[in-house]
DNA sequence: AAAAACATCAACCGCATCAAT
DNA sequence: GATTGATGCGGTTGATGTTTT
C-alpha cells in the first residue's frame, strides 16, 4: 500500500506565497506556535496549503534572524570547509552558519561558491595568518604533536587547524558520527595551503620513505598512510608550489593531503581520512567538485605518498 | 530593441528516518 | 515486528530577472 499524500494536492495553493499569505501564518506561529505539527497548521491558520510548504516558507523566510543577502567570506570558507569534508549536508553545514538556511546555502554553493571555488578565488583567513605569526613568534610546529592532535580527533570529520585544547573528549569523538559532525567555526580552518610541507609532515609521521631528484633538486617521497581512522575526510587545501618557480618537480600535480596553512589559494588539495593520500591534477579536482556526487569518490584505494 | 542564453532562488518532490500505534 | 503518519533533508524544477548577442 503506498504512502498517503500529505495533503489534498487538488485542493491546496502552490506556487510563490503573497504576502497576505505569509502574514497569515507568521500571525498564526507568533500567536500558537507551530503546535508540533505542521500538516494541520495551514488549516487552522487559514491557509490553503500544504503543511509541508508553510513549514518551508517558515523555516527558510518567514522565521525570526533569517539573514539575507550575500555571504560573507568567512562564510564561504565555512562553507566550503564543510562541503569538502562532509559533502552536500546542507543543514549540518547551515547549522553553523547562524540565520543562514540548508536552502539558501545550497542554493549559494550551486550557483555561486562551486564557481567561485573552481576558479581558485577564495580568500584568505585573517585567523590563519594570526596563527601563522604566533608560531613564527613562538617558534612552534603547527600542532601540539602529531599523535595529541591525531587522537583527539579521532573518528570524527574535523578539518584543519583545530586548537587541541579546545576539543572535546575523545569519548566525545569516538561517539560521533557523520550525521553530527563538530565543528569549531573559529578553531577551524580547513582551506589552507601548504606553507611548510616539512611541519606537515611531522604532523602525519612518517614511515617508509625514499627520494629522488629532479632538474637537480631533491624531491623526499614519504608514505604517511599508517595514521588513521578516519580522522580526516576530504580536507581541502590550497597549493603554493604554482607560485613557487623552484618547485617544478610537482609537475603541476596537486597533493592530497590532511591539512595546512592558508596563503594564496589557487588550488585544491585532498587527503581523503583514510590510508589514503592522492594526488589530482586541477582538471581532475574541478571535475570532482563540478559533478557534485563524486565527492566520495576521492576515497578511492591508492598509495599514500607526501612529497616535498 | 528583441531574442536568446544564462543566473538566481523560492518552492516542490520524493525518499529516509523516526516515533507512535 | 509491522504499519502509519509526520518531519526533515537533499535534489531538482521552473518562474523570474539579468546579461549577452
Amino acid at each position: 500500500m503506498g504512502r498517503a499524500p500529505c495533503c489534498d494536492k487538488a485542493n491546496v495553493k502552490r506556487g510563490p506565497w503573497s504576502p497576505e499569505e505569509d502574514l497569515k501564518l507568521k500571525e498564526y506561529i507568533h500567536k500558537h506556535g507551530t503546535g508540533g505539527n505542521w500538516i494541520a497548521l495551514p488549516q487552522k491558520a487559514g491557509l490553503k496549503r500544504c503543511g509541508k510548504s508553510c513549514r518551508l516558507r517558515w523555516l527558510n523566510y518567514l522565521r525570526p534572524n533569517i539573514k539575507h543577502g550575500e555571504f560573507s567570506e568567512e562564510e564561504d570558507r565555512i562553507i566550503c570547509s564543510l562541503y569538502v569534508n562532509i559533502g552536500s549536508r546542507w543543514s549540518i553545514i547551515a547549522a553553523q552558519l547562524p540565520g543562514r538556511t540548508d536552502n539558501d546555502i545550497k542554493n549559494y554553493w550551486n550557483t555561486k561558491l562551486k564557481k567561485k571555488l573552481i576558479s581558485g578565488f577564495i580568500p584568505n583567513s585573517s585567523s590563519i595568518q594570526q596563527r601563522k605569526h604566533h608560531q613564527q613568534q613562538q617558534q612552534q610546529p603547527p600542532f601540539p604533536s602529531s599523535s595529541m592532535y591525531m587522537d583527539q580527533c579521532y573518528g570524527s570529520y574535523v578539518t584543519g587547524l583545530v586548537d587541541p585544547i579546545s576539543l572535546p573528549s575523545t569519548e566525545y569523538y569516538a561517539n560521533t558520527t557523520t550525521t553530527s559532525v563538530p565543528f569549531y567555526q573559529h578553531q577551524v580552518d580547513s582551506i589552507v595551503s601548504p606553507s611548510s610541507m616539512q611541519q606537515n609532515y611531522h604532523m602525519f609521521g612518517s614511515e617508509g620513505s625514499c627520494s629522488s631528484s629532479d632538474n637537480g633538486s631533491s624531491i623526499k617521497q614519504e608514505e604517511i598512510g599508517y595514521h588513521h581512522q578516519g580522522s580526516y575526510n576530504n580536507i581541502i587545501a590550497f597549493d603554493e608550489f604554482n607560485n613557487n618557480n623552484n618547485d617544478h618537480h610537482h609537475n603541476n600535480k596537486f597533493l592530497l593531503m590532511p591539512s595546512s596553512f592558508n596563503d594564496n589559494s589557487n588550488s585544491i588539495v585532498n587527503y581523503d581520512g583514510g590510508d589514503n593520500i592522492t594526488e589530482y591534477d586541477l582538471e581532475e579536482i574541478k571535475q570532482l567538485i563540478s559533478v557534485s556526487s563524486s565527492v566520495d569518490e576521492i576515497k578511492e584505494e591508492k598509495p599514500i605518498y607526501y612529497y616535498y
